[in-house]
DNA sequence: TCTGGGGTCCTAGGACCC
DNA sequence: TCTGGGGTCCTAGGACCC
């Protein structure tokens, strides 16, 4: 006995641009782009003309030169996802939500009170289209990999079943780039050893496949190619990093209107962490240079903290230490992560610091140098000093 | 073809501690 | 005193997904 297939995945079709279809009905029927300079969403109309998420506007607008292109409206695709959560929720207790659009419902259990998996489906996308207006597709199988997988290829607006016996027969023939997590780099490396379907890295041994892949992420996909998954749906997992970014085109950027936009977006997410009642040990700062190469500067502070003021200072000092390469190479894209994210109640107990009390603050040092270091001290001391900054806390000591 | 914005997970070396 | 192993954290980079 294998299990049944009592997994499904939801995924609503071209999201963004189906909420725009809804509320605008004149573009029913018609290719929708939403985005501008870049395809954040097409409609099914404008996919068949080729255009695709993550395309170049300039080509989208050359594929399918009667598109309708449409600025997002990330409030309005927020809410109706709120709406088809709840309903999701309303469908079981069991729901891994996954992105904006799409999640996992395990529903093995509910059968004597709410029927057949494929029946509970058949009114999950029933509800979705009757009571939020858009179009969601399900698949329904044994393991979160292959529902996924089934969800996909049921699209657009439908519902697949893989019964566990021909789970074989539906896998085994598709291109390997339906494995979740093979991507255009893992797809060349199979490519090369002549490995194009799912049955031909399934027939490689487990060895053979880390080798190529690495061990993690070859054993990985080795395991979902034999048809194995064990992961099952986690309705505890939580935001593990949030973050903010912005692209700047590519006109010289006086350090000035950086630190302005550094400001922006830290101050955002300072907001949103603790409207989430999250605190965040590590800071990330994203860069993107000229030449569109990448670079990450990343520090982690004790204890973490929810405080714009002070994640701005660890920011701040993480872009000082980059300066001299922005000014050398230029720079396109500044972006923030917190990560590393707890619960604002794991917060240790707090001190509170008068930072204009210079026998009290050296009594604060000494202590941030006992548990932190000298490098902590220095950091501490410049960030008391520095008008326009309010205080941290500090756990109590011992 | 000049490339958005939000995320997840893995790897790898070095520091540090036991 | 020397040597080694194991575990964890930090930092940086990269692949991938929607």
């Amino acid at each position: 006995m294998r299990g049944e297939a009592t997994v499904l995945h939801a995924d609503l079709d071209a999201f963004y641009a189906s909420v725009e279809q809804r509320d605008a009905p004149e573009l029913r029927g018609r290719p929708v782009i939403v985005g501008g300079g870049v395809v954040l969403a097409a409609s099914y109309e404008a996919k068949a003309y080729g255009v695709r998420t993550a395309m170049g506007g300039r080509q989208a607008r050359d594929l399918c030169p009667g598109a309708v292109v449409v600025p997002p409206r990330m409030e309005a695709y927020s809410t109706a996802s709120r709406a088809v959560f709840a309903i999701f929720r309303d469908t079981t207790p069991f729901v891994e939500g996954l992105s904006i659009d799409e999640a996992f419902l395990e529903v093995g259990g509910l059968r004597r009170i709410a029927g057949t998996p494929e029946q509970i489906a058949v009114r999950l996308r029933e509800r979705v289209r009757a009571e939020v207006g858009l179009a969601i597709s399900v698949g329904i199988a044994r393991t979160k990999f292959l529902a996924k997988v089934a969800s996909a290829v049921s699209k657009p607006d439908g519902l697949l079943l893989v019964e566990p016996e021909r789970e074989a027969a539906f896998l085994l023939p598709l291109p390997v780039e339906r494995l979740w997590g093979v991507g255009a780099v893992t797809a060349e490396k199979l490519h090369r050893l002549g490995i194009r379907t799912v049955g031909q890295l399934a027939e490689l041994e487990a060895v053979a496949a880390e080798q190529l892949l690495g061990k993690a992420v070859g054993a990985h996909l080795h395991a979902l190619a034999r048809l194995r998954d064990p992961r099952p749906v986690d309705t505890t997992r939580r935001r593990a990093s949030i973050g903010s970014q912005r692209a700047l085109g590519s006109r010289p950027r006086p350090p000035g209107e950086l630190e302005l936009i550094l400001t922006q977006i830290v101050d955002r997410l300072a907001r949103r962490l603790r409207d989430g009642d999250r605190v965040c040990r590590t800071v990330v700062l994203r860069l993107r240079f000229g030449d569109f190469t990448k670079a990450t500067r990343s520090h982690s502070i004790h204890p973490a903290t929810d405080r714009t003021a002070v994640l701005l200072a660890v920011a701040r000092d993480l872009l000082g230490g980059a300066q001299a390469e922005i000014a050398e190479r230029g720079i396109t894209l500044i972006g923030v992560s917190l990560s590393q994210l707890a619960r604002a109640d794991s917060l240790q107990p707090e001190l509170p610091i008068d930072w204009d009390d210079d026998a009290r603050l050296d009594t604060v040092l000494d202590a941030v140098r006992d548990r932190f270091g000298a490098a902590s001290v220095a950091r501490a001391a410049h960030l008391g000093r520095d008008p326009g900054w309010s205080p941290p806390t500090l756990p109590e000591h011992g």
